[in-house]
RNA sequence: UCCUCAGUAGCUCAAUGGCAGAGCACUCGGCUGUUAACCGAGGGGUUGUAAGUUCGAGUCUUACCUGGGGAG
């Protein structure tokens, strides 16, 4: 096994901890946060633009690159790695929540999920196996297995059985598993009930993963819920695991999530906002489409040096985004590439001097959240 | 000079004689394991001008104004 976790200091004030993962392509200093590149691409970003943000490793997307270009074709071109030029470590999510998000044609059985292709209507079957065997195919060095996410608000006994079903496939996913240089991770499920959460957790424990994911979450619950089921399982995950909470990407929720012990995080929110014209600065989040910055030449942040802050101006950015140049999109999406990267190095640093809390407390009230 | 066609939101255009609309633009908002260079909301009008017919006119009639095309 070429993964390792080893945890570097813990917050004498929290549940935070720093620490390194150690993979095959490369380590990841954690807390981390992951830039999703769901069909082997940050969208608008070459591998080195990304690797520039500072960021040490990608999530990459089963279903997706299944469907399309297909795992064969990843593999005859030499794995994730060679195919998409990206040499540091990748992260594979299962399509367990492609699964959830594109409930439109689907078919929950208990050995796995009939689906129809979002792209041609085409039908497919996933099991654990299935996905498995996919994932070894597109070689990442981290991966995740196939899972049910519960949509909220949902029925307990309804998340219960969600729950069970990904215990199983867990273990079907462990037993089919077999490169040694990738870690299969187990993701946790349990909605928003505490109960389940730790059940769950105990569950997959037993059966023993490298590391383990905290799924289901942020899918509509409120931030106090979410952070509750932190709390929950904090005491329940063994402290020597990375902890991944899935989908989770919020300035704030990162913040708050490492205060919790959580160790990795992806995110779509910093990508698809910045394409959007949503940029984050230290002072809040801005749209650079509003008109009070037509006349503005001062960077996104004065206090960030990022290749775009460097070198542009809010008045070039909007004129850009207001012209549908395709260079709105990469220098936003550059920006908060490189700003959640550095509220990452920030948090960090803030664990290994014991004052993470503190560091909340400030990065909030400048940011403008509430306390 | 005459004939002809046209004039409706910033732009391009809809609207049987019956509540004046759309797309784009503009002003904002949203986005959390990407079906997203996306989705949503809002502000915008003396329908070229002036009369007339009509219960009622963007629509029909007349004159004028402006522009396109044609004739001389």
């Amino acid at each position: 096994m070429n993964f390792s976790f080893e945890t570097w200091h813990n917050d004498r004030h929290s549940a935070a901890r720093t620490g390194v993962v150690h993979t095959p392509h490369g380590d990841i200093l954690t807390p981390a946060f992951m830039p999703v590149g769901t069909q082997a691409t940050v969208k608008a970003m070459t591998p080195e633009e990304v690797e520039n943000t500072g960021a040490e490793i990608l999530l990459c997307n089963t279903y997706h690159l299944y469907l399309r270009p297909g795992h064969q074709l990843v593999k005859e071109a030499g794995g994730l790695h060679r195919f998409m030029n990206w040499n540091k470590p990748i992260l594979t999510d299962s399509g367990g929540f492609q699964v959830f998000s594109l409930s439109g044609l689907r078919t929950m059985q208990d050995d796995g999920v009939l689906f129809q292709s979002h792209i041609d209507g085409s039908r497919h079957f996933f099991s654990p196996e299935k996905v498995i065997e996919i994932e070894e195919a597109l070689g990442a060095d981290i991966i995740m297995p196939f899972d049910v996410c519960s949509p909220w608000p949902c029925e307990k006994d309804a998340v219960e059985q969600a729950l069970a079903r990904t215990t199983r496939w867990a273990r079907r996913c462990k037993q089919a598993h077999t490169r040694g240089d990738q870690a299969l991770f187990g993701i946790v499920q349990g909605g928003t009930f505490a109960d389940l959460r730790r059940r769950s957790a105990r569950e997959l424990m037993d059966i023993g993963f490298p590391g383990y994911s905290i799924g289901g979450l942020s899918v509509g619950e409120d931030k106090p819920l979410m952070y509750e089921m932190l709390e929950e399982l904090d005491p329940v995950l063994p402290r020597d695991k990375p902890r991944y909470l899935m989908g989770v990407g919020s300035p704030d929720c990162l913040v708050e999530g490492a205060l919790r012990g959580v160790d990795m995080f992806d995110c779509v929110l910093p990508t698809r906002t910045a394409r959007m014209g949503t940029l984050f600065t230290w002072q809040g989040k801005i749209n650079i489409r509003n008109a009070k910055f037509e006349h503005d030449h001062t960077p996104i942040d004065a206090a960030c040096d990022c290749y775009a802050c460097r070198n542009y101006t809010r008045a070039y950015l909007r004129h850009l985004f207001k012209a549908q140049e395709i260079l709105g999109a990469r220098l936003a999406t550059w920006h908060n590439l490189y700003f959640l990267q550095q509220l990452m190095k920030k948090i960090r640093q803030a664990v290994a001097e014991d004052r993470l809390q503190q560091f909340r407390d400030a990065f909030f009230v400048e940011y403008g959240y509430d306390l």
